[in-house]
DNA sequence: CGGGGCGGATGACGGATGTCATGCGCACGT
DNA sequence: ACGTGCGCATGACATCCGTCATCCGCCCCG
């Protein structure tokens, strides 16, 4: 019996998949929680085999989770399970330690095989997306350079970002440009708009 | 036996969601599609009572699927079920004529009282969400600067803008001028992340 | 019927943005 | 030690953007 550990900011969908996952006679689910913080305490607690972790959540992402999974609980493997095939998640999910990667768009009988594979040690990657993050790469954004376009996805204008990073307002002007200039975008916007698709914020 | 279609284009959601379902002994789920426009067929193809719709879906949006089960197939009551609250969908489900609003990060039980509801003929929307409803308000965007704001999402420059609506440069920026002014914001982008929140676009 | 309000359209103007060249200090790998 | 790359800063310049004044057509209401 694999024992099982969902981490879902969505209680319905958490529920839902609860529902599907103890349709599978070898699995059950043993904790479930909705906050990525969680994670480590419930899956020790409850003494999981496998945490199924979406990405996007409160206190903690997914991928942080596994990593902190890895390091204090290294019997419990991980598995990601999140809506947004962005190719950065899947390279940063690796990095961190984790040893499946599922979109929520496949098939619903894939699920309980990625689980067994994972229990069983093997990886489970979704091919597409593995290729797709290879054709992508690593980000190419220099660590200041991240952190201002993150800044700037919410809009504000370049005297504001100079103000928050305490930097002057033309080494912000900059970095954006670099970043502009980086992912091949011709405004602003456009620039975060592709560091986020490709999950490099 | 209340007969229930699934629509949602994230084929994991939908398997588990049939799957919650399928474990009430009054509900039954006779249909599932993974996009909008293929709700109409598969509603009058299986007989559905009741059809579970998501908001964001290619081909037809749920809101969309919910007006044109309302116009062929009054038979078929609608509920949505989203990830985003944003207060604009609601109003604009109301309006297509949807009997009920869920956000999927609402406790697993409760989906199933409020399917039972809405066959009943009842409503069924989450109440912090009708009031952030009446707070928010309609739209303040007329349908062009609508339009416009939408295009601007993807971060192209006002001249790409003004070319794919045939309008003078000019023009599409006191659009966007306006928008800014009714959104509160203070920047194009910062505008565009107030109208999504909002569902106004 | 005439005036007023409103959405839509245009062009001019000041300020913000993106780009480039340049300089300086510092941590590296060789 | 030296070159190289990165972080930070400055200044100048060409564009682009946001705002405003203005004009036009239309519907509504008195």
């Amino acid at each position: 019996m694999i024992r099982l550990l969902l981490a879902d900011d969505q209680a319905l969908v958490r529920g839902a998949l609860a529902a599907l996952l103890d349709l599978e006679t070898d699995l059950e689910v043993v904790a479930q929680v909705g906050r990525g913080d969680e994670v480590l305490d419930a899956a020790r607690g409850a003494a999981a085999d496998v945490a199924l972790l979406d990405v996007e959540m409160p206190g903690l992402d997914g991928i942080a989770a596994a990593g902190a999974l890895r390091e204090h609980l290294p019997t419990c493997r991980s598995l990601i399970v999140t809506t947004f095939g962005r190719p950065g998640y899947l390279r940063r999910a690796l990095d961190a330690g984790t040893s499946g990667f599922v979109v929520k768009d496949t098939p619903a009988e894939r699920l309980a095989d990625a689980v067994r594979r994972v229990h069983a040690g093997l990886r489970a990657v979704d091919p597409d997306l593995a290729v797709a993050s290879l054709a992508v790469g690593a980000s190419p954004l220099t660590e200041r350079e991240r952190h201002v376009l993150a800044l700037a996805a919410d809009g504000g204008t370049v005297a504001q970002l100079a103000g928050e990073v305490f930097l002057s307002e033309g080494t912000v002007r900059n970095y954006l440009s670099a970043a502009i200039g980086k992912t091949g975008a011709r405004t602003r916007a456009e620039a975060v708009r592709v560091a986020q698709e490709n999950g490099w914020l």
